[in-house]
DNA sequence: CCCTTGACGCGTT
DNA sequence: GAACGCGCCAAGG
């Protein structure tokens, strides 16, 4: 991939803005697809940095599980959640309700 | 250059 | 299946 030439977090970017509405994916599958799968957490601190940017749905990316651990770094608690449940994706107790469902796998989907 | 900080993942208990 | 501990690695102080 050509996102080995940029910096890790405008790969992050990247591949962020192509997660389709209504599906998520996980901070691991992302650092998977980018070739560095042991580097889950510098995904989710991309994502941190993502926040100031546009166009980056950081609401759709949540950790292996499907718990939403990011919530706290939106404006409100609750954003992230909102933001989900308005692309029809069930989130109950701050985890996606039939996560394997609409999990989106990059290294399979972008394949 | 060394230390700390994480929106994580996985093996063990 | 929850709780705990450890490994991983880029960026900033």
């Amino acid at each position: 991939m050509a996102f080995d030439k940029y910096s890790f977090f405008q790969n992050v970017f990247d591949v962020a803005r192509l997660i389709p509405k209504g599906r998520v994916t996980s901070y691991g599958a992302i650092a998977h697809y980018l070739g560095a799968k042991r580097s889950s957490r510098m995904v989710g601190w991309a994502m941190n940095a993502s926040i100031p940017e546009k166009e980056i749905p950081a609401h759709r990316v949540v950790n292996r599980i499907g718990v939403l651990t990011g919530k706290h770094h939106f404006a409100t608690p609750t954003l992230m959640q909102e933001l989900l449940e308005i692309e029809c994706v069930e989130v109950k107790n701050d985890k996606v309700v039939n996560f394997n469902r609409v999990f989106w796998d990059p290294s399979i989907e972008l394949l």
